[in-house]
DNA sequence: GACCTGGTAGTCAAATTTATCTAATGGGCT
DNA sequence: AGCCCATTAGATAAATTTGACTACCAGGTC
Protein backbone atom coordinates (compact mmCIF):
# COMPACT_ATOMS: atom_id res chain seq x y z
CA UNK A 1 0.00 0.00 0.00
CA UNK A 2 1.29 3.10 -0.60
CA UNK A 3 1.04 6.45 0.91
CA UNK A 4 -1.66 7.96 -1.35
CA UNK A 5 -4.40 7.47 0.58
CA UNK A 6 -4.04 8.52 4.09
CA UNK A 7 -2.16 11.91 1.84
CA UNK A 8 -5.21 12.96 0.70
CA UNK A 9 -7.65 11.68 3.41
CA UNK A 10 -6.04 13.67 5.61
CA UNK A 11 -5.87 17.04 3.55
CA UNK A 12 -9.66 16.83 2.37
CA UNK A 13 -10.10 15.95 6.44
CA UNK A 14 -7.92 19.19 7.36
CA UNK A 15 -9.81 21.43 4.96
CA UNK A 16 -13.21 20.21 6.19
CA UNK A 17 -13.92 20.46 2.37
CA UNK A 18 -11.51 20.72 -0.85
CA UNK A 19 -11.14 20.20 -4.43
CA UNK A 20 -8.37 18.08 -6.31
CA UNK A 21 -6.05 21.25 -6.57
CA UNK A 22 -6.13 21.93 -2.96
CA UNK A 23 -4.95 18.59 -1.95
CA UNK A 24 -2.81 18.61 -4.42
CA UNK A 25 -1.05 21.96 -3.49
CA UNK A 26 -1.11 20.80 0.37
CA UNK A 27 0.85 17.57 -0.24
CA UNK A 28 3.41 19.62 -2.85
CA UNK A 29 3.68 22.34 0.29
CA UNK A 30 4.93 19.22 2.74
CA UNK A 31 6.74 17.87 -0.12
CA UNK A 32 5.20 14.88 -0.69
CA UNK A 33 5.95 14.82 -4.14
CA UNK A 34 8.94 13.97 -2.93
CA UNK A 35 8.96 11.17 -0.27
CA UNK A 36 5.30 9.53 -1.96
CA UNK A 37 3.86 8.83 -4.77
CA UNK A 38 1.96 12.08 -4.48
CA UNK A 39 1.42 13.52 -8.34
CA UNK A 40 -1.29 14.65 -9.76
CA UNK A 41 -3.07 11.60 -11.58
CA UNK A 42 -2.39 9.87 -8.44
CA UNK A 43 -3.81 12.35 -6.64
CA UNK A 44 -6.73 12.88 -8.81
CA UNK A 45 -7.70 9.29 -9.05
CA UNK A 46 -7.87 8.43 -5.30
CA UNK A 47 -9.91 11.30 -4.65
CA UNK A 48 -12.25 9.70 -7.83
CA UNK A 49 -11.95 6.11 -6.33
CA UNK A 50 -12.34 6.89 -2.69
CA UNK A 51 -15.42 8.91 -4.06
CA UNK A 52 -16.76 6.06 -5.45
CA UNK A 53 -16.16 4.13 -2.42
CA UNK A 54 -17.94 6.17 0.12
CA UNK A 55 -14.82 7.38 1.75
CA UNK A 56 -15.33 10.80 0.34
CA UNK A 57 -18.34 12.67 -0.68
CA UNK A 58 -17.80 14.76 -4.29
CA UNK A 59 -19.92 18.07 -5.26
CA UNK A 60 -19.89 19.40 -8.32
CA UNK A 61 -19.22 22.98 -8.61
CA UNK A 62 -19.41 25.84 -11.17
CA UNK A 63 -16.94 26.99 -12.78
CA UNK A 64 -14.12 28.18 -10.59
CA UNK A 65 -13.80 32.08 -10.50
CA UNK A 66 -9.78 31.57 -11.14
CA UNK A 67 -9.97 29.43 -14.83
CA UNK A 68 -9.42 26.20 -15.40
CA UNK A 69 -12.28 23.74 -15.18
CA UNK A 70 -15.26 23.37 -13.19
CA UNK A 71 -13.87 21.68 -10.11
CA UNK A 72 -15.02 18.91 -7.74
CA UNK A 73 -15.04 19.91 -3.98
CA UNK A 74 -15.00 16.56 -1.93
CA UNK A 75 -15.82 16.19 1.76
CA UNK A 76 -14.91 13.30 3.67
CA UNK A 77 -17.52 10.55 5.21
CA UNK A 78 -17.96 9.24 8.04
CA UNK A 79 -16.31 5.43 6.68
CA UNK A 80 -14.21 7.68 5.40
CA UNK A 81 -12.64 9.17 8.59
CA UNK A 82 -12.71 5.32 9.78
CA UNK A 83 -10.62 4.58 7.05
CA UNK A 84 -8.64 7.64 7.72
CA UNK A 85 -7.79 6.42 11.81
CA UNK A 86 -6.95 3.01 10.71
CA UNK A 87 -4.47 3.73 8.02
CA UNK A 88 -3.08 6.52 10.30
CA UNK A 89 -2.86 3.92 13.10
CA UNK A 90 -1.28 1.23 10.51
CA UNK A 91 1.40 3.25 9.38
CA UNK A 92 2.59 4.44 12.30
CA UNK A 93 2.93 0.87 13.61
CA UNK A 94 4.55 -0.70 10.73
CA UNK A 95 7.91 -1.07 9.80
CA UNK A 96 8.25 -2.79 6.26
CA UNK A 97 11.26 -0.67 4.61
CA UNK A 98 9.18 1.68 2.71
CA UNK A 99 9.98 4.56 4.61
CA UNK A 100 7.08 7.15 3.28
CA UNK A 101 4.05 5.85 4.97
CA UNK A 102 5.73 6.54 8.18
CA UNK A 103 6.89 9.97 6.83
CA UNK A 104 2.98 10.69 5.75
CA UNK A 105 1.47 9.18 9.02
CA UNK A 106 4.10 11.75 10.99
CA UNK A 107 2.67 14.49 9.70
CA UNK A 108 -1.03 13.33 11.09
CA UNK A 109 0.35 11.59 14.65
CA UNK A 110 -1.09 14.82 16.27
CA UNK A 111 -5.21 13.75 15.06
CA UNK A 112 -4.82 11.13 17.42
CA UNK A 113 -4.80 11.16 21.35
CA UNK A 114 -1.39 11.35 22.96
CA UNK A 115 -1.65 8.65 25.02
CA UNK A 116 -2.76 6.68 21.79
CA UNK A 117 0.16 7.97 19.38
CA UNK A 118 2.45 7.32 22.15
CA UNK A 119 0.97 3.12 22.52
CA UNK A 120 1.35 3.00 18.69
CA UNK A 121 5.35 4.32 18.41
CA UNK A 122 6.27 2.03 21.52
CA UNK A 123 3.89 -1.05 19.19
CA UNK A 124 6.33 0.54 16.47
CA UNK A 125 9.79 0.19 18.22
CA UNK A 126 8.65 -3.59 19.24
CA UNK A 127 8.03 -4.26 15.88
CA UNK A 128 11.10 -3.22 14.52
CA UNK A 129 12.83 -4.98 17.19
CA UNK A 130 10.98 -8.31 16.43
CA UNK A 131 11.83 -8.19 12.67
CA UNK A 132 15.39 -7.37 13.98
CA UNK A 133 15.79 -10.52 15.39
CA UNK A 134 14.55 -12.24 12.91
CA UNK A 135 17.15 -11.35 10.60
CA UNK A 136 19.59 -11.70 12.66
CA UNK A 137 18.60 -15.71 13.63
CA UNK A 138 18.55 -15.61 9.93
CA UNK A 139 21.41 -14.70 8.42
CA UNK A 140 23.23 -15.81 11.50
CA UNK A 141 22.83 -19.50 11.71
CA UNK A 142 24.88 -22.36 13.21
CA UNK A 143 27.24 -22.22 10.50
CA UNK A 144 28.21 -18.96 11.35
CA UNK A 145 28.27 -15.67 9.12
CA UNK A 146 30.05 -15.07 6.20
CA UNK A 147 28.49 -18.14 4.32
CA UNK A 148 26.69 -15.29 2.47
CA UNK A 149 29.35 -13.27 1.23
CA UNK A 150 28.77 -9.55 0.13
CA UNK A 151 24.96 -10.90 0.56
CA UNK A 152 25.65 -10.59 4.04
CA UNK A 153 25.73 -6.80 3.35
CA UNK A 154 22.08 -6.58 2.96
CA UNK A 155 20.89 -8.28 6.00
CA UNK A 156 23.82 -6.11 8.17
CA UNK A 157 21.89 -2.69 6.60
CA UNK A 158 18.34 -3.87 7.52
CA UNK A 159 20.21 -4.48 11.23
CA UNK A 160 21.84 -1.24 10.87
CA UNK A 161 18.52 0.84 9.55
CA UNK A 162 16.15 -0.93 12.08
CA UNK A 163 18.52 -0.23 14.95
CA UNK A 164 18.25 3.44 13.93
CA UNK A 165 14.69 3.51 13.35
CA UNK A 166 14.28 2.16 16.87
CA UNK A 167 16.39 5.26 18.46
CA UNK A 168 14.61 7.86 15.86
CA UNK A 169 11.24 6.22 17.73
CA UNK A 170 12.36 6.31 20.85
CA UNK A 171 13.88 9.92 21.12
CA UNK A 172 10.56 10.83 19.31
CA UNK A 173 8.44 9.13 22.03
CA UNK A 174 10.14 11.27 24.87
CA UNK A 175 9.82 14.53 22.90
CA UNK A 176 5.74 13.19 22.91
CA UNK A 177 6.08 12.37 26.85
CA UNK A 178 7.74 15.43 27.89
CA UNK A 179 4.54 17.22 26.35
CA UNK A 180 5.92 18.29 23.12
CA UNK A 181 3.04 19.30 20.10
CA UNK A 182 -0.55 20.01 20.29
CA UNK A 183 -2.50 15.99 19.67
CA UNK A 184 -6.19 15.56 19.49
CA UNK A 185 -8.72 17.10 22.35
CA UNK A 186 -5.96 19.40 23.28
CA UNK A 187 -6.45 22.99 22.07
CA UNK A 188 -5.73 24.28 18.97
CA UNK A 189 -4.09 21.94 16.70
CA UNK A 190 -0.99 23.12 14.64
CA UNK A 191 -1.97 22.81 11.29
CA UNK A 192 0.38 22.62 7.92
CA UNK A 193 -1.93 24.47 5.41
CA UNK A 194 -1.28 27.50 3.54
CA UNK A 195 -3.69 30.75 4.88
CA UNK A 196 -5.52 32.53 2.56
CA UNK A 197 -3.07 34.88 -0.11
CA UNK A 198 0.09 33.27 1.99
CA UNK A 199 2.90 32.74 -0.11
CA UNK A 200 4.08 28.83 -0.47
CA UNK A 201 7.34 28.74 0.31
CA UNK A 202 7.66 25.69 -2.22
CA UNK A 203 6.99 27.16 -5.11
CA UNK A 204 8.83 26.14 -7.94
CA UNK A 205 12.29 26.96 -7.98
CA UNK A 206 12.63 26.67 -4.11
CA UNK A 207 16.23 25.29 -3.02
CA UNK A 208 14.34 22.27 -2.14
CA UNK A 209 15.36 19.09 -0.75
CA UNK A 210 15.46 15.48 -2.18
CA UNK A 211 17.50 16.77 -4.69
CA UNK A 212 20.05 14.57 -4.31
CA UNK A 213 19.22 11.60 -6.22
CA UNK B 1 12.17 4.03 -11.04
CA UNK B 2 11.93 0.48 -9.55
CA UNK B 3 13.88 -1.81 -8.61
CA UNK B 4 12.61 -4.65 -10.98
CA UNK B 5 14.47 -4.32 -13.68
CA UNK B 6 17.84 -4.45 -12.15
CA UNK B 7 16.86 -7.67 -10.15
CA UNK B 8 15.96 -9.18 -13.04
CA UNK B 9 18.42 -7.93 -15.35
CA UNK B 10 20.95 -9.43 -12.33
CA UNK B 11 19.30 -13.00 -12.25
CA UNK B 12 19.32 -13.63 -15.89
CA UNK B 13 22.74 -12.40 -16.07
CA UNK B 14 24.12 -14.87 -13.49
CA UNK B 15 22.79 -17.69 -15.03
CA UNK B 16 23.95 -16.84 -18.46
CA UNK B 17 20.64 -17.97 -19.75
CA UNK B 18 17.28 -17.93 -17.91
CA UNK B 19 13.58 -18.31 -17.96
CA UNK B 20 11.08 -16.68 -15.94
CA UNK B 21 10.21 -18.74 -13.52
CA UNK B 22 14.13 -19.52 -12.41
CA UNK B 23 14.15 -15.53 -12.05
CA UNK B 24 11.33 -15.50 -10.05
CA UNK B 25 12.54 -18.17 -7.95
CA UNK B 26 16.11 -16.68 -7.81
CA UNK B 27 14.44 -13.16 -6.19
CA UNK B 28 12.35 -15.38 -4.05
CA UNK B 29 15.47 -16.76 -2.44
CA UNK B 30 17.08 -13.67 -2.30
CA UNK B 31 13.54 -12.15 -0.58
CA UNK B 32 13.50 -9.99 -2.75
CA UNK B 33 9.49 -10.27 -3.43
CA UNK B 34 9.68 -9.01 0.75
CA UNK B 35 11.72 -5.46 -0.19
CA UNK B 36 11.31 -5.00 -3.91
CA UNK B 37 8.00 -5.42 -6.09
CA UNK B 38 9.42 -8.66 -7.31
CA UNK B 39 6.30 -10.09 -7.69
CA UNK B 40 5.76 -12.86 -10.14
CA UNK B 41 3.76 -10.53 -12.76
CA UNK B 42 6.29 -7.73 -12.26
CA UNK B 43 9.45 -9.95 -12.88
CA UNK B 44 7.60 -12.08 -16.37
CA UNK B 45 6.10 -8.20 -17.69
CA UNK B 46 10.08 -7.08 -16.70
CA UNK B 47 11.45 -9.39 -19.52
CA UNK B 48 9.21 -9.23 -21.95
CA UNK B 49 9.25 -5.48 -21.66
CA UNK B 50 13.36 -5.53 -21.78
CA UNK B 51 13.30 -8.41 -24.43
CA UNK B 52 11.17 -5.94 -26.60
CA UNK B 53 13.84 -3.07 -25.77
CA UNK B 54 16.45 -5.10 -27.10
CA UNK B 55 18.08 -5.59 -23.64
CA UNK B 56 17.12 -9.65 -23.58
CA UNK B 57 17.06 -12.00 -25.84
CA UNK B 58 13.66 -14.37 -25.39
CA UNK B 59 14.76 -18.07 -26.81
CA UNK B 60 11.03 -20.04 -27.67
CA UNK B 61 11.83 -23.82 -25.62
CA UNK B 62 10.30 -26.85 -25.92
CA UNK B 63 7.65 -27.43 -23.81
CA UNK B 64 9.29 -27.93 -19.82
CA UNK B 65 10.24 -31.67 -19.23
CA UNK B 66 9.01 -30.42 -15.57
CA UNK B 67 5.05 -29.63 -15.97
CA UNK B 68 3.63 -26.03 -16.84
CA UNK B 69 3.36 -24.45 -20.12
CA UNK B 70 6.63 -24.00 -22.71
CA UNK B 71 8.93 -21.87 -21.05
CA UNK B 72 10.84 -19.08 -22.50
CA UNK B 73 14.55 -18.68 -22.21
CA UNK B 74 16.31 -15.31 -21.98
CA UNK B 75 20.10 -13.94 -22.40
CA UNK B 76 21.13 -10.92 -21.63
CA UNK B 77 22.50 -8.63 -25.00
CA UNK B 78 24.97 -6.33 -24.84
CA UNK B 79 22.70 -3.32 -24.44
CA UNK B 80 21.47 -5.30 -21.61
CA UNK B 81 24.62 -5.28 -19.85
CA UNK B 82 25.26 -1.88 -20.26
CA UNK B 83 21.96 -0.82 -19.01
CA UNK B 84 22.27 -3.33 -16.15
CA UNK B 85 25.75 -1.26 -15.05
CA UNK B 86 24.32 1.98 -15.63
CA UNK B 87 21.31 0.52 -13.00
CA UNK B 88 24.06 -0.83 -10.69
CA UNK B 89 26.14 2.45 -10.57
CA UNK B 90 23.27 4.59 -10.23
CA UNK B 91 21.37 2.79 -7.48
CA UNK B 92 24.48 2.65 -5.16
CA UNK B 93 24.91 6.05 -5.35
CA UNK B 94 21.19 7.00 -4.97
CA UNK B 95 19.79 8.59 -2.06
CA UNK B 96 16.44 8.61 -2.47
CA UNK B 97 14.01 7.52 0.38
CA UNK B 98 13.23 4.16 -1.22
CA UNK B 99 15.65 1.70 0.19
CA UNK B 100 14.54 -0.58 -1.75
CA UNK B 101 17.08 0.39 -4.93
CA UNK B 102 20.26 0.45 -2.19
CA UNK B 103 18.98 -3.05 -1.58
CA UNK B 104 18.90 -4.63 -5.13
CA UNK B 105 22.25 -2.65 -6.11
CA UNK B 106 24.42 -4.29 -2.90
CA UNK B 107 23.27 -7.53 -3.93
CA UNK B 108 25.06 -7.03 -7.40
CA UNK B 109 28.04 -4.69 -6.28
CA UNK B 110 30.66 -7.01 -6.94
CA UNK B 111 30.07 -7.10 -10.53
CA UNK B 112 32.28 -3.94 -10.59
CA UNK B 113 35.75 -4.14 -9.98
CA UNK B 114 36.30 -3.13 -6.27
CA UNK B 115 38.03 0.67 -6.87
CA UNK B 116 34.89 1.74 -8.96
CA UNK B 117 32.12 0.09 -6.07
CA UNK B 118 34.71 2.64 -3.60
CA UNK B 119 34.23 5.20 -5.45
CA UNK B 120 30.87 4.88 -6.37
CA UNK B 121 29.90 4.37 -2.14
CA UNK B 122 31.88 7.61 -1.44
CA UNK B 123 29.87 9.75 -3.68
CA UNK B 124 26.70 8.14 -2.10
CA UNK B 125 28.27 9.42 1.12
CA UNK B 126 28.75 12.70 -0.31
CA UNK B 127 25.52 12.99 -1.46
CA UNK B 128 23.49 11.85 1.74
CA UNK B 129 25.66 14.78 3.07
CA UNK B 130 24.64 17.03 0.27
CA UNK B 131 20.97 15.69 0.90
CA UNK B 132 21.11 16.51 4.53
CA UNK B 133 22.59 19.99 4.32
CA UNK B 134 19.81 21.19 2.04
CA UNK B 135 17.13 19.82 4.70
CA UNK B 136 18.73 21.53 7.46
CA UNK B 137 18.88 24.17 5.82
CA UNK B 138 15.06 24.35 4.73
CA UNK B 139 14.19 23.46 8.03
CA UNK B 140 16.06 26.11 10.38
CA UNK B 141 15.42 29.04 8.76
CA UNK B 142 16.19 32.38 10.03
CA UNK B 143 12.96 32.57 12.47
CA UNK B 144 14.48 29.24 14.08
CA UNK B 145 13.12 25.81 14.39
CA UNK B 146 9.91 24.76 15.75
CA UNK B 147 7.17 27.01 13.45
CA UNK B 148 6.80 23.82 12.16
CA UNK B 149 5.31 22.14 14.64
CA UNK B 150 4.97 18.20 14.49
CA UNK B 151 5.95 18.59 10.92
CA UNK B 152 9.13 19.11 12.14
CA UNK B 153 9.75 15.61 13.03
CA UNK B 154 9.54 14.59 9.29
CA UNK B 155 12.43 16.51 8.27
CA UNK B 156 14.30 15.46 11.93
CA UNK B 157 13.41 12.12 11.27
CA UNK B 158 15.11 12.41 7.23
CA UNK B 159 18.35 13.85 8.89
CA UNK B 160 18.29 10.92 11.40
CA UNK B 161 17.94 8.61 8.51
CA UNK B 162 20.67 10.27 6.17
CA UNK B 163 23.50 10.43 9.48
CA UNK B 164 22.57 7.31 9.97
CA UNK B 165 22.79 5.87 5.75
CA UNK B 166 25.60 7.82 5.81
CA UNK B 167 27.51 6.13 9.06
CA UNK B 168 26.58 2.42 7.14
CA UNK B 169 28.10 3.42 3.97
CA UNK B 170 30.60 4.38 6.04
CA UNK B 171 31.61 1.25 7.38
CA UNK B 172 30.84 -0.87 4.07
CA UNK B 173 33.40 1.59 2.71
CA UNK B 174 36.14 0.62 5.50
CA UNK B 175 35.01 -3.39 4.79
CA UNK B 176 35.91 -3.29 1.34
CA UNK B 177 38.87 -1.16 1.01
CA UNK B 178 39.76 -3.66 3.61
CA UNK B 179 39.56 -6.66 1.58
CA UNK B 180 36.21 -8.09 2.13
CA UNK B 181 34.36 -9.92 -0.26
CA UNK B 182 35.61 -10.78 -4.37
CA UNK B 183 34.91 -8.02 -6.78
CA UNK B 184 35.19 -8.49 -10.74
CA UNK B 185 38.28 -9.68 -11.87
CA UNK B 186 39.41 -11.12 -8.29
CA UNK B 187 38.46 -14.72 -9.48
CA UNK B 188 35.55 -17.00 -8.75
CA UNK B 189 32.39 -14.69 -7.59
CA UNK B 190 30.27 -15.48 -5.35
CA UNK B 191 27.25 -16.77 -6.77
CA UNK B 192 23.68 -16.31 -4.53
CA UNK B 193 21.94 -19.10 -6.56
CA UNK B 194 21.24 -22.43 -5.71
CA UNK B 195 22.98 -25.13 -7.22
CA UNK B 196 20.96 -27.72 -8.90
CA UNK B 197 18.95 -29.85 -6.24
CA UNK B 198 20.29 -28.27 -3.11
CA UNK B 199 17.24 -27.01 -1.01
CA UNK B 200 15.77 -23.64 -0.90
CA UNK B 201 15.51 -22.46 2.25
CA UNK B 202 12.98 -19.75 1.77
CA UNK B 203 10.71 -22.35 0.82
CA UNK B 204 6.63 -21.83 2.34
CA UNK B 205 6.61 -21.43 5.77
CA UNK B 206 9.91 -20.55 5.96
CA UNK B 207 10.14 -18.53 9.38
CA UNK B 208 11.13 -15.42 6.67
CA UNK B 209 11.93 -11.98 7.86
CA UNK B 210 9.95 -9.53 7.06
CA UNK B 211 6.89 -10.26 9.28
CA UNK B 212 7.15 -7.52 11.41
CA UNK B 213 4.44 -5.51 9.42
C1' DG C 1 -6.19 44.88 -29.53
C1' DA C 2 -3.36 40.86 -30.46
C1' DC C 3 -0.09 38.21 -28.17
C1' DC C 4 2.38 36.05 -24.60
C1' DT C 5 3.00 34.37 -19.97
C1' DG C 6 1.64 32.20 -15.78
C1' DG C 7 -1.45 30.13 -12.69
C1' DT C 8 -5.63 27.11 -12.15
C1' DA C 9 -7.99 22.67 -12.47
C1' DG C 10 -8.18 18.64 -14.23
C1' DT C 11 -8.01 14.75 -18.06
C1' DC C 12 -6.01 11.03 -20.65
C1' DA C 13 -3.25 7.26 -22.67
C1' DA C 14 0.31 4.38 -21.68
C1' DA C 15 3.03 1.81 -18.56
C1' DT C 16 3.38 -0.72 -14.53
C1' DT C 17 1.92 -3.44 -10.59
C1' DT C 18 -1.10 -6.44 -8.11
C1' DA C 19 -3.72 -10.35 -7.26
C1' DT C 20 -5.61 -14.19 -9.04
C1' DC C 21 -6.18 -17.75 -12.42
C1' DT C 22 -4.99 -21.50 -15.94
C1' DA C 23 -2.76 -25.46 -17.68
C1' DA C 24 0.56 -29.16 -17.80
C1' DT C 25 3.31 -32.75 -15.66
C1' DG C 26 4.89 -36.29 -12.46
C1' DG C 27 4.56 -38.88 -8.28
C1' DG C 28 2.23 -41.24 -4.69
C1' DC C 29 -1.62 -43.83 -3.18
C1' DT C 30 -5.31 -47.24 -3.36
C1' DA D 1 -5.90 -47.79 -13.69
C1' DG D 2 -7.82 -43.78 -11.66
C1' DC D 3 -7.47 -40.02 -8.58
C1' DC D 4 -5.43 -36.32 -5.95
C1' DC D 5 -2.23 -32.78 -5.37
C1' DA D 6 2.02 -30.23 -5.26
C1' DT D 7 5.07 -28.06 -8.46
C1' DT D 8 6.10 -25.69 -12.62
C1' DA D 9 5.45 -21.94 -15.89
C1' DG D 10 3.17 -18.41 -17.32
C1' DA D 11 -1.31 -15.50 -18.60
C1' DT D 12 -4.81 -12.31 -17.51
C1' DA D 13 -7.82 -8.69 -15.69
C1' DA D 14 -8.16 -5.04 -12.73
C1' DA D 15 -6.13 -1.38 -10.26
C1' DT D 16 -2.73 1.97 -9.84
C1' DT D 17 0.85 5.15 -11.29
C1' DT D 18 3.21 8.00 -14.49
C1' DG D 19 4.05 11.71 -17.54
C1' DA D 20 2.31 14.55 -20.71
C1' DC D 21 -1.35 17.18 -22.15
C1' DT D 22 -5.78 20.36 -22.45
C1' DA D 23 -8.52 24.28 -21.58
C1' DC D 24 -9.59 28.37 -19.23
C1' DC D 25 -8.88 32.96 -17.39
C1' DA D 26 -6.23 37.25 -15.93
C1' DG D 27 -2.81 40.52 -16.50
C1' DG D 28 0.88 42.72 -18.70
C1' DT D 29 2.98 44.58 -22.94
C1' DC D 30 4.18 46.12 -27.35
Amino acid sequence: MSAIRLLVLGAVRQHGRAHGYQVRNDLEYWGAHEWSNAKPGSIYHALKQMAKQGLLLAHEMAPSTAGGPPRVEYEITEQGTEEYLTLLRAYLTAYDQRPDVLTAALGFMVDLPREEALALLEERVRKIEEWRASVTEYYMPAEGPGQYGHIGEIMNHWVHSADSGAEWTRGLIERVRAGAYTFAGEGDPFVAVLAEGEENPFAQGRPHYGEAR
